[in-house]
DNA sequence: CTAACGGGAAAACAAATGTTTATCTCTGTA
DNA sequence: TACAGAGATAAACATTTGTTTTCCCGTTAG
């Protein structure tokens, strides 16, 4: 396209510029050139690829994908975390690790944090290191409760508020009642509208999404396995917020739905920052879903659900 | 030896500087640290080898070999020149080529050019542009006879002055005489003393070398071969301005060497700029010889000479 | 021969980069 | 609790880098 290029010349200079770390105008009085030749000569010699910029660390591409997720759901930050977890609670444990350190500088006094429930966020909190704030709530975004037990391996925000020396309020409720009609009778308590008013207001939102193997799920006995099989069949691919939702992140039409202590995602989204903090390849489909709907506005994850959920 | 280093970060960094062409400034508000630490992690990075940059062409090499010989010998400049050739004449075609687009910077007008003999220099200013000047002079530092001819394949000087459009002024005698006698009835010609004034006090020299295989020398039957050998057993391995030379560059000790046109090593130091063109394994020692005792002050070979200077 | 054209150099300017200093917050230690 | 020390930020400053404008010179087309 251009004339003949002095590729010896140009290369002399890249040597001396990036190798040896002279200045461009040391250089071209060194050659007897102008200095704009010089400058002109570095950036073709890039643009030919003549000047390579290697980076050379594992975490390289970790920093890729975390930039085409942001750029691909317009989040305002993303972060791929490196794993090599050969189970869901080391990658809860690494995850958490990593979200933690970046959720910290989120939060400020006099702030409401709307938090959802899993192993990964119990473990991000347990991680988290002590950063009091003042006059700050915890809010359970969902009900606290399941069947198994009333402290359970899953609740996060009474550690949350202990590590931010906040306020604590959680939801006295299963995530999923036995019948409609609870629902219906705790929702109507005034404490009960309270704290959930208080969730909808909240400032920033951390939460999680269950999987469509519904491990934790099960394991916490939030439905039955024929309740569970149930709404599978009727098309759910995971869990956000309590709700068990389809592809597009709509509700599933299925009774086990109207009886979920929880949020929709149209209010949820009222929130300003919704972090969510996920991995796993169960959990694959429902983020994307999320994620499509533009229903939070930062993610963490580890590279290999990167790397799944850019692929579709 | 530091504490922990925040590899992540400097990875983002790094990607969205080299990668992105984003500014510091840029990077360090949208990640929310300070711009000096973006410095920092930057040039930290760079020392680490996180981030290498990578010149790719043949012809890094060339001029890595001649910064090192311009260093080595403390030259005015040096240059490397790419060569497959398979042959003598080939070699000082490339290696003239490249000698002769170098050199013309060199000159200008009411200059006097000693110019040297053989078959490189040539070769070199048969591939020169036309390049006018005023009132330049080009003299032959050597006798331009040879045995065979009075037109020969490596007499240069003329075809230098026609480039030029200067004068040609060249000493009317072989490089070698028959005999110590007619050297000194030459010498003692006013037109001659006149010609080897004006050689002495030239602005710059161009000259080449002859090497230890003697090929060139033979062939313009510049000494017998009988003189050949037994100069070569007296410790010659090279020519130099028409005088057989040694490993310390000193006239080697031989009748021949004392019928010599030429000019000594001492002399030509007076020459302020003095251009070395020169090239193949044959006249490495030679070369290494002259450039140990600072005879040039400037150097052009080819990649595999170079290679040989340098590793002796 | 003249008139565009294009590359390179010089100069002036704008922007980015690097450096220094002061200050602040954590941290560990006495 | 008090106090040095490391690491980070902010601000001011010096230097380097990038851009724009203008001019010169050699080339080329008419």
């Amino acid at each position: 396209m251009n004339t003949d290029w002095p590729e010896q010349l140009a290369v002399r200079i890249a040597h001396n510029y990036y190798n040896l770390g002279m200045t461009q105008q040391q250089i071209a009085t060194e050659i007897g050139i102008g200095r704009q030749r010089v400058i002109k000569l570095l950036n073709e010699a890039r643009k030919r690829g003549l000047v390579t910029v290697q980076i050379n660390s594992p975490l390289t591409e970790n920093v890729e994908l975390a930039e085409q997720m942001t750029e691909r759901w317009s989040l305002l930050s993303a972060e791929v975390c490196l794993s090599n977890a050969t189970d869901e609670y080391q990658l809860a444990n690494q995850l958490g690790a990593a979200a933690g350190n970046a959720i910290l500088p989120l939060l400020c006094n006099d702030m409401t944090i709307g938090l959802g429930w899993g192993i990964t966020l119990k473990e991000m909190v347990a991680q988290l290191k002590k950063y009091p704030l003042d006059d700050v709530f915890v809010v359970s975004l969902l009900g606290s409760l399941t069947r198994r037990s009333t402290i359970d391996r899953f609740e996060a925000a009474t550690a949350l508020a202990a590590k931010l020396d906040a306020e604590c309020l959680y939801l006295p409720a299963p995530i999923v009642c036995d019948s409609e009609q609870t629902r219906e009778l705790l929702m109507t308590q005034s404490l009960f509208q309270d704290i959930h008013q208080r969730a909808l207001n909240a400032d920033i939102a951390i939460v999680s999404i269950g999987g469509v193997d519904g491990s934790t799920i099960r394991e916490a006995e939030m439905v039955t396995d024929e309740e569970y099989q149930s709404v599978l069949a009727q098309g759910a691919i995971g869990n956000f917020l309590g709700y068990f939702i389809d592809t597009k992140a709509q509700l599933v039409d299925h009774p086990v739905n109207q009886r979920v202590i929880g949020i929709s995602g149209e209010v949820f989204k009222r929130i300003p920052r919704r972090v969510m903090v996920s991995g796993g390849e169960s959990k694959v489909k429902a983020l994307r879903a999320v994620l499509e709907q533009g229903l939070v506005t930062d993610l963490f994850v580890d590279v290999a659900t990167a790397k799944a959920l850019l692929s579709g």
